[in-house]
DNA sequence: GTCTATAGATCGATAGAC
DNA sequence: GTCTATCGATCTATAGAC
């Protein structure tokens, strides 16, 4: 076995240049067929390398998919929303925080990557795992802490911070996601979006207002 | 092309408990393996005849799998628990249904199928639809219907029956539903379930309470 | 490292006997 | 209708030339 020194002084100038194509083509063959219909050959086609050239770099199709699963798993940390601005009234840092949420989670991309590891939880239960530490849950956590800041300033009356943000997101995804999830519904606009987050927000502080 | 008569017909005495055994086995392994990694031999194994048999009752792969989904699809049509009860109030009635549900949803079977149908929605458009209209679609629609007739009773404040009845169920799934598609998490136990539920029917009438 | 060519295994579907 | 045996296609992974 070789050191990962000499690994990956061994792709200098044009070689690095092949791995980021093959991760950015397994990544969308991947996404877009599934773990299973996803042919080595179709990836080296979408890769424009050989299908020799993949194994060259990784040890096989498992391990392919784990990196590009757990690479995708790293996009989704979320940029620092959750922050209080000085003086911003709960309702319309909610309400921000709403509409991101919608976007993100809603998307075709994060769509692709949850379904794919819907379907290969049974195989790959801890990329599963990151998904969901990576993405729910690091968000409920950002939005409890959150939530009990806000409570502790007065401006909300939840008496369990990390139970509010689970209701929270669970009343943002709604029936939309699993419509999405299914593939029977196309993502909201922008001004959908606001509207269903809106009333989200007003549903949320009717039960948690002070 | 035989008439449907004579297809029944020439599968009687015998004839007809294979073509059962052919769909409680291909359900069993379709639901634990997926459509891709199940194979018709092992559904033929799972079955306890031969793969020619199958193909002597079914068209092919996509045939069975579009069969044994839609007949799971009809098995999820639920019981009138939305009945309004002479007398029974709506937080009753509601924790009632809450229960219900959270035992149906997160349940094993219902889980496996939900995945499967997430991960074929692109191949089985149709089969999703199916899905989503006897079982989420139905559940909202009884549901609002429900709130629709406390609103007029004056025991409710809904001015949108349809929105509070998918408000009710996204809290309903709230986390733990992702954490289930996911394979993360197990199923409540009753006691888990009945906790749970009063969270939901307490958030729910804070925000739609009259 | 990268290519072409192919081995070895498995799958969906079918042929033919009974 | 049901069985055994097998075809043709396709997949992952590898061998060998450069």
């Amino acid at each position: 076995m070789q050191t990962l020194q000499s690994h990956v002084g061994a792709v200098p100038a044009n070689g690095s240049g092949k791995r980021r194509a093959i991760i950015d083509g397994a990544t969308e063959v991947f996404l877009r067929l599934g773990y299973g219909a996803a042919s080595m050959e179709a990836i080296a086609h979408a890769a424009k390398v050989s299908k020799q050239t993949i194994y060259a770099h990784f040890d096989g199709k498992d391990a392919l998919f784990e990196a590009i699963i757990r690479e995708k798993c790293e996009d989704l940390r979320i940029p620092a929303v959750f922050d209080r601005h000085r003086g911003e009234p709960v309702q319309v840092a909610l309400q921000r925080i709403a509409e991101t949420f919608l976007g993100r989670i809603l998307g075709r991309e994060n769509m692709r990557l949850f379904r794919i590891l819907v379907s290969e939880c049974g195989r790959f239960p801890e990329l599963a795992d990151a998904f969901y530490r990576a993405g729910p849950r690091l968000a409920a956590d950002q939005l409890a802490k959150y939530l009990a800041e806000a409570e502790a300033a007065g401006e909300l009356a939840v008496d369990d911070a990390e139970e509010a943000a689970e209701v929270f997101f669970a009343m943002l995804r709604g029936d939309i996601y699993m419509r999405r999830l299914m593939g029977i519904d196309h993502a909201m606009d922008e001004a959908e979006a606001a509207s269903y987050a809106r009333t989200v927000v007003r549903n949320f502080l009717s039960a948690y207002a002070n």
